[in-house]
DNA sequence: AGCACGCCGACT
DNA sequence: GTCGGCGTGCTC
């Protein structure tokens, strides 16, 4: 050790503030009383600004240098206790979220660490008794002498069973003794208070009779691979294709029996707790009290418990959205993602990540590696896709365990009916089908795939489309006579006059649920529906009620939107109408076919569950296109191929990656001049290579300086190469173009769309427009704009 | 982001 | 002469 010079520490550390100027570690000193106690990954107080006021922050690196000004360094002020510190695994988990979807890495560690601000714990009280027993009963009679009631009730409960402790609760409540007593029954040392810390548990479903169900040959063989994978220290990604009704979450839960065998824990994503109720009663019988759940209705205390139960090692599993991801298990083994399509993996908030790529990630990172599970009925491209080229391995379920047989589908032509003079919201077809159905007393359901069209108004006359004055979307019908603006709230009245034409043939454009109910009940006023939609199911527990009434029987029709026809399994029902089958292939948006094939398979996937045989009839405006075709002949790999030709031919997602630069203006001109200045920026050549240690974050793991192996979290491009059409590697930019929604609350929003097949092409460009903008921030010519990135977009802008 | 410093208008 | 407007610049 030297003693003459003083050796002094330092933390490199991200302040609570996610703002693009200050997205960087700043050097702070560490004092002598702090050293050994901070550490990588600490939350920490400091001073900063020019007023010192208070922050907290995550102290990333620590050095024995300092990279700035030492008369301008400040102290590290405390350790913020009311935070827990940042896992190694997750400050390297948010670096890599940063540098691939571009926020800033403040907005990233708070992702990653979604319940690290320490919540009250909670405790049981109990007491018990600390007199001996004979000892105890003199007093007992002491008090029975003396004519102290209360003291006697808890003296004779406390005698009953001398060796038991009783709830606190118990005490107060049933036995009705106050504080007080409880209180002077303790100064003199009668009986013990003792308290023992709980973990909030929302789960409240007791561990039932679990029957074993037999594993198909299909089944048993995922299980086996998989697992043997495993033990051969193979970790990689697997996609399961699995038709509705083939088992795919009897094969998760094999799977995850076999790595709790081996130490391990294991994540199972799910798309929205809701719609899943059923898959999640399998997993609480199943697993019993090692088993929690996470999601948006918990309180913070809850989820905070969730993890620390992770933490201890009180959990093997834990199932939830999204934000599961990020459980703190000690030895995360397997990763499932089920209905790996859904677009609520992606995030809609920075960093925009989305789940699959993020958990491939973390599941390289932790200790060992882990194994990610992808299932699907309908594959998102981006997952075939990748299975097809061998990066994931692929298994095909094509067996329906049930036994049930796949529904006869018909596909009906609305031109057709409207030629034949059938003005109804229901084709001929269809109107036949629900009469047999409810003679028959068998169960049906309508879905109407409404899905990025609202309930507009306009003029039949001259075509005007009432829209917000300050957002370029289309208002709203709302009860009460008023149009509503579904982005900034702007409302006016109803006219019942067009203010274009003055014609008063003015309507909403109804394709609604509540107007499929109107028709249904014209139609045939004593059937039985339910309706399920956002405005039935907007209080707690609606959406589980009226799924469990129509399982029951109470009503003959459902009549929903997407979410009538996610996983649930009505044996009963017996035929399925999709009104309007096409809706979703009108969205402008290159996943139109995609997510209309998805939509109409799971649709379809509902009839004929059960013994008897299911129909399924599409009614839509162009029965012809391949995806309303494939799917109704439930022939994913015929959708396959169509659409990724078409994917290839324009370079979209999967076959390249694509950047939406995002783009918004207080002021329309200088919107457009800024977005073509991006555009001349884009288009400078750019060096295709992702470095990692460009990032002013470490990936230090093991005082490698990023160049480690088993930690190597970069992309391999070759695997998007193949057979692409955009051989000129060359990144193709579209834009600047007016966004999809062009004005939301006066502000202006323009897109630039960059396709290429190296993603680290596109993030090279994402950081030239990052520097660019500073460049303008610091010659103060930055005012009134913005610039968002998101990186193979699922939601449009 | 957020806070202090700074340079111009209406006030006791 | 001063209080306060918000434009500008910096934060270890």
């Amino acid at each position: 050790m030297d003693n003459t010079t003083e050796s002094n520490i330092y933390a490199k550390i991200i302040i609570d503030i996610s703002h693009e100027q200050v997205d960087r570690t700043f050097c702070y000193k560490v004092p002598e009383r702090l050293i050994g106690s901070v550490d990588v990954g600490s939350c920490v107080q400091v001073p900063f600004g020019r007023g010192n006021k208070v922050r907290t922050g995550y102290v990333m690196e620590l050095t024995d240098t300092a990279d700035f000004d030492p008369a301008k360094i400040k102290e590290i002020v405390s350790i913020a206790t009311e935070n827990l510190p940042a896992e190694d695994i997750f400050i390297k988990l948010a670096a890599w979220m940063k540098q691939r979807y571009g926020s800033t890495m403040y907005a990233a560690l708070k992702t990653v660490l979604p319940a690290h601000k320490k919540q009250t714990t909670l405790k049981h009280k109990f007491i018990s008794l600390r007199m001996a027993q004979r000892e105890a009963t003199e007093y007992l009679y002491e008090c029975r002498q003396k004519n102290r009631k209360a003291q006697e009730r808890l003296l004779a409960e406390l005698l009953t069973e001398p060796e038991e402790r009783i709830p606190y609760e118990l005490v107060t409540g049933k036995l009705n003794i106050s504080a007080a007593t409880i209180r002077s029954l303790k100064e003199k040392c009668v009986i013990n208070v003792t308290e023992e810390e709980y973990y909030r548990n929302p789960v409240n479903i007791s561990a039932g009779a679990t029957r074993r169900l037999n594993l198909s040959d299909e089944q048993q063989h995922v299980v086996d691979k998989v697992i043997s994978d495993f033990d051969a220290n193979i970790k990689k990604t697997y996609l399961v294709h699995g038709i509705t009704g083939s088992g795919k979450t009897e094969v998760y839960i094999r799977m995850i029996e076999e790595i709790i065998a081996r130490g391990k824990q294991a994540i199972v994503l799910i798309p929205e707790i809701s719609l899943t109720y059923q898959t999640l009663m399998r997993f609480y019988r199943h697993f019993g009290e090692r088993v929690s759940v996470m999601n948006s209705t918990l309180s913070p205390g809850e989820k905070y418990d969730q993890f620390e139960r992770a933490r201890n090692g009180q959990l093997d599993i834990i199932i939830g959205p999204r934000s599961a991801l990020f459980t703190p298990f000690p030895n995360l083994g397997l990763i499932i993602i089920d209905e790996e399509h859904e677009p609520a993996y992606k995030s809609e908030q920075m960093p925009k990540y989305h789940a699959r790529e993020t958990a491939i990630t973390l599941a390289k990172l932790v200790k060992d590696g882990a194994s990610v599970v992808l299932g699907s009925a309908t594959p998102s491209l981006e997952a075939y896709y990748r299975a097809v080229s061998g990066e994931y391995e692929l298994f095909e379920l094509t067996k329906r365990l049930t036994g049930g047989t796949l529904p006869e589908v018909e596909c009906v032509d609305l031109r057709d009916e409207l030629r034949s003079g059938n003005r109804s919201i229901f084709s001929r077809s269809l109107q036949e089908a629900i009469e047999d159905r409810l003679q028959k007393h068998e169960q049906l359901m309508l879905f109407i795939n409404r899905r990025g069209l609202a309930g507009f108004v306009s003029c039949r006359s001259c075509g005007h489309v009432f829209k917000c004055p300050h957002c370029d979307v289309s208002l709203s019908e709302h009860r009460g006579g008023k149009l509503v603006c579904h982005y900034c709230g702007y409302s006016e009245p109803v006219t019942r006059i067009c203010p274009e034409c003055g014609s008063k043939y003015v309507s909403a454009f109804r394709a609604g649920t509540e107007q499929i109910e109107k028709e249904v009940l014209k139609n045939w006023p004593h059937a039985r529906v339910l309706r399920m939609d956002a405005d039935t199911t907007k209080t707690k527990d609606s959406y589980q009620k009226i799924l469990s009434a129509f399982s029951n029987e109470e009503a003959d029709i459902l009549i929903g939107t997407q979410m009538i026809v996610k996983g649930h399994d009505f044996p009963k029902v017996t035929l399925v109408g999709v009104l309007a089958a096409d809706m979703s292939l009108y969205a402008n948006d290159y996943r139109a076919a995609e997510r209309t094939f998805q939509l109409l398979t799971q649709a379809a996937g509902r009839a004929g569950r059960g013994e008897l045989a299911g129909k399924v009839i599409v009614q839509s405006y162009q029965p012809d296109h391949y995806a309303i075709q494939t799917a109704a002949r439930q022939d994913y790999g015929a959708f396959y191929d169509e659409e990724i030709a078409y994917r290839r031919l324009l370079a979209y997602p999967p076959v390249a990656h694509m950047m939406a630069v995002q783009i918004t203006s207080k002021s329309e001109e200088a919107g457009i001049t800024f977005s073509n200045k991006l555009r001349t920026i884009l288009e400078q050549p750019v060096v295709p290579f992702l470095d990692l240690d460009g990032s002013s974050y470490s990936f230090r793991s093991d005082n490698g300086r990023g160049n480690s192996n088993s930690n190597d979290i970069s992309v391999s491009p070759s695997a998007y190469v193949r057979g692409s059409l955009m051989e000129s590697e060359k990144p193709v930019i579209i834009g600047p173009a007016a966004a999809n929604i062009s004005k939301i609350n006066d502000v202006f929003r323009f897109v630039i769309y960059v396709k290429s097949q190296d993603y680290a092409i596109l993030t090279k460009m994402k950081d030239k427009i990052e520097r660019y903008t500073a460049r303008l921030i610091e010659a103060g010519q930055y005012r009134g704009y913005s610039v968002q990135f998101d990186f193979d977009p699922i939601n449009g802008f």
